[in-house]
DNA sequence: TCTGCATGCAAGTGCTTGCTTGCATTTATG
DNA sequence: CATAAATGCAAGCAAGCACTTGCATGCAGA
């Protein structure tokens, strides 16, 4: 092989993801996931074992991810525009994990380990958020006023909500592009951590 | 009968609201809502032709309930405790409807009318909310440089977001109780609005 | 050229699902 | 009390599900 295409493993989970979005973990079945990938069936048990061993690897590639997820960003003092582009880091990453997000919010009750792997999204933001703030208001830069605890919330419910509606309503008056929301959405919070 | 039991329709379709949250559609079996509602699974059949019929049914009970939404609520002027008094009607509307708002955001592919007839609440939300900051700006009961769309959008966002971690998520670092959610979020919200 | 590994293929197993039907039994109603 | 409607019950059906197995095939490296 000197090409380079993309492992079977990966076909498989790629499959299995893009199922997953659609319709979930009941409906993403081992056929129709075998089907997509262009392979048999019986190649997805020999490599994950189960259906279980598929979400599995979907989880486990999710929480390496997890672990890189602000890396490459940069926060450079100005409140308006770090907002932003956190923001933006946090939108993206969930974007890129809708499957997870997903099934958690839908299985939470039936795999509740799956919906603690999901909740680690929100608390890496939360942190990085509060830690942020801490600076900020050390350095004067957002008023003394600001309660930390609730402005932190409010990104996290705010970012939450917006990433929901985007990805599964249609309708316009409820989803803006993500640029908007970054531009209007963001800088209308901001205003309030100078007051 | 002279006592006044539910009727067998009630009671079927709360066993399948029941388990619409606990599961989404697909796990929700006819068989496990006959045995929840302990009534005989042809029963169903008799009375609601198909599972989709039993969805409708739920459907159509909520689009009802949704015409009356804001019917008992009163606003007074004083802008923050409005906006208490509408996230908490908001708030408590969707809890009672859970099983509509997890279903649409589950099954939003396979069943697009679904997905609208939940959208529909937020949609209402907006409505109330546009007219309202409308009206307060006019009395100058808000600052004239508010943008009430951004406004608007970002209370729905927020209270979206809010009601979806605390539905599925544990963590108690991702929810905090109703009244710290109105006492807290909303007036840190309504801080922006004087600016 | 030989060997081993990854895959395809097809048949099959046992379980669950939605859904139907015919008949007995209970319950409400006049 | 009589009649009719509402339910329970049990058997059954076709389809889809996760999952297994045995064998053929093809491809890679030694």
């Amino acid at each position: 092989m000197t090409t380079n295409p993309t492992s079977k493993q990966d076909l498989i989970l790629n499959a299995f993801i893009t199922l997953l979005i659609q319709g979930g973990y009941q409906s993403a079945t081992i056929n129709k996931t075998a089907e997509v990938a262009g392979v048999n069936p019986s190649t997805i048990f020999r490599k994950f074992t189960d259906k279980e061993g598929l979400l599995s690897a979907v989880v486990e590639r999710h929480l390496h991810d997890l672990s890189t997820i602000f890396d490459g960003m940069v926060v450079i003092g100005d409140v308006e525009k770090d907002l932003m582009t956190m923001s933006q880091t946090y939108q993206e990453f969930q974007a890129n994990h809708q499957e997870i997000v997903l099934v958690g919010v839908q299985e939470s009750f039936r795999m509740p380990e799956m919906s603690r792997a999901v909740e680690e999204i929100p608390l890496q933001f939360k942190q990085m958020l509060r830690e942020y703030f801490t600076d900020m208001r050390a350095q004067h830069k957002i008023s003394d006023q600001v309660d930390i605890e609730a402005a932190t919330m409010n990104m996290i419910w705010l970012n939450f909500g917006y990433f929901l509606a985007a990805i599964r309503f249609e309708n316009p008056d409820l989803v803006t592009p993500p640029e908007d929301f970054y531009d209007k959405q963001i800088r209308f919070f901001a205003k309030s951590l100078s007051v």
